[in-house]
DNA sequence: CGTTAGCACTCGGAAGCGATGAGTGCTAAG
DNA sequence: CTTAGCACTCATCGCTTCCGAGTGCTAACG
């Protein structure tokens, strides 16, 4: 595909993506040789950009108007074209800055990285907290609520505290329960939540064999805490950012998005599907396959620990957006609270 | 000041008012005597429309337009003509199916009222959850994170879980902490937060006379984790349902009311305030005194259990809202979730 | 043969303009 | 005190016009 170009078409379809991600407003063959010295006359240009246009790269909005990068274009700005600079001290400052707090819980660090995300691209800081299923186990705690209710709370290695509510027919007293977190403390201590489960499924396998009633107990309520995914909370940062773009004067469009950002288990699936790659992930427009954020793009990157613990976050802005300032501040906002997790817990 | 109003100019206010709510259409004086036949001609409402206006009750956009309640209308409104009725019972049927759900967190029940409330309401519903000090302890856990850092994880008797990070000279082992743990949920069991704190300062006085070393750690411990207000954390929910009022049209008013979302600080202070008063309060306009929800009005209700947790919810909308729907529905919906804190727990 | 100048054409958006009509305040009669 | 009548105001709507940015095409140029 990307024969298809020849140097100058790649400098002018530059040319124009760059431009419109500045000005938001169709850029025309005059301003391309205006802005970008390119040696060559409007006219030319022009042929090149209706070449373009044929091509899918760019649309004009109307006939008297200029071209407007598409999906196309912008994917083969971002794969061919761009190059992502380092940030410079100055951003990298500025970020760090911002963890400068101390005694955050993990959570909130979370949360605060969303809202550098979102502060300095000036787009929409996103967060997902790492999936249960990829975080260390740390402890355990089963609190009785009432006949047949208990409270769950699990806290990982990292420091992350999740809790839920499960039903069961075994009725436990408080100190049976205590017995069994003991118990379960110390045998899980330091495995994976994956391995637990692994761990509990082959053990059951083996019931028949255990005659300590405690043991079996404590497998059965296990198996029921860990029976479903948690985690994977979605934070969202600065949505308000977003609103000062010009794609959003268009009240419907600006809906949409809104309604999208409050159904985050979509987010969760777009944040899971990139937690498979290594490295700044970027979706434009319709390749995320959510039309609720038609004409947007989301950059993400995993963040993560040594310890298992693996973590989305990105950030959501129109499709038209300063990619070669973002990328770079998504990757080292990943690469930072990564450190942190290490760090802060030692 | 409600000598200042005849029945005639009450009448006529109320229906200015209500026909406002119901089309968000400046009212004319041919429109009322339309749509509420009082008897009266155009002409006359004219004259007790001019009155109201002079007093500060209505106000017209511009010449040739009808009136619009002022905030004093509004309140004159909700004070003395409003009559709230009750719920039919096809509408608690419509809320009660929310709660049907099993298995759910405290703080997702929290959560599920504020949509409950958004999607009847149709605007946007908020909820704070409890605050830390209003609450009865149940549990208390120290976990060593890393040198001098330690996560407390704190579940109050209605089943809310809350954690921190503490910094700390003390240098404690687990197992010493678990000494401490155990001390203290045994001691603290069924008191209060303010009890508890009482207490800690009470017996720190005596601490001299204490010479038992876990018992002191203990009360510096727990004095270090409950120093300040842990909680009222705000849940907003359904923000993109309120796009659908026309006031909203207006993107500088919309961006000022999610800036004002985002910085949920604001909130509490404000939902604060209502949970000194009993009953629905309602707050119109610039009463809240933050410009930030210009035009918006607040309506809320505490909820509570017996045990003594308290927390507020209600909804925020246009101030030209619904008063007469939505009261009754933040007021039941608040008796539901004490309701609820109350039986869930046994 | 690629490049460029010239030109006619398109079309969205702003500006101007008058008609419309809802709504008002005032006055005078009932 | 109430109301009918009337002159007046002014936002809104639809219409036209104008402007200019931008295009595609053609023909000339190097």
């Amino acid at each position: 595909m990307s024969d298809e170009l020849n140097e100058r078409s790649r400098r002018i379809l530059e040319a124009i993506v760059e431009d419109y991600i500045g000005t938001a407003e169709p850029i025309g063959s005059r301003a391309v040789t205006r802005r970008h010295h390119l040696g060559l006359s409007p006219a030319t240009v022009r042929n090149v950009m209706a070449d373009l246009e044929e091509m899918g790269y760019i649309v004009s909005p109307h006939t008297s108007a200029g071209r407007v990068p598409t999906e196309k274009g912008y994917r083969f700005y971002v794969d061919t074209l761009l190059q992502v600079g380092q940030l410079d001290s100055q951003q990298k400052n500025r970020i760090e800055q911002y963890y400068r707090i101390d005694g955050l819980r993990v959570e909130e660090r979370l949360r605060e990285a969303g809202k550098v995300l979102s502060a300095i691209s000036s787009y929409t800081g996103v967060v997902m907290t790492p999936r249960f299923n990829c975080t260390v186990f740390r402890h355990i705690e089963f609190l009785k609520l009432s006949q047949g209710r208990l409270l769950v709370i699990f806290v990982s290695r990292s420091g992350m505290v999740q809790n839920k509510v499960i039903e069961t027919d075994l009725s436990l007293s408080q100190p049976e329960l205590e017995q069994i977190s003991n118990y379960l403390n110390q045998t899980l201590s330091g495995l994976s939540i994956q391995e637990i489960k692994a761990k509990i499924v082959r053990e059951m396998a083996e019931e028949k064999a255990i005659y300590d009633k405690l043991l079996s107990r404590a497998l059965e309520l296990s198996q029921e805490a860990m029976s479903d995914e948690l985690g994977g909370q979605v934070y969202i940062e600065g949505a308000s950012n977003i609103l000062e773009q010009p794609e959003f004067k268009d009240l419907e469009r600006m809906k949409r998005l809104f309604r999208a950002f409050e159904q985050k288990n979509l987010l969760v699936e777009l944040l899971d599907k990139s937690q498979l790659a290594r490295g700044v992930q970027i979706f434009i427009g319709s390749e995320s396959e959510y039309r609720e954020i038609e004409g947007c793009s989301l950059i993400t990157a995993n963040y993560s620990s040594s310890r298992g613990t693996i973590g989305t976050l990105g950030v959501i802005g129109p499709s038209r957006m300063n990619y070669s300032q973002v990328i770079p501040v998504v990757d080292y906002t990943a690469r930072l609270v990564s450190q942190i997790l290490e760090n802060e817990l030692e």
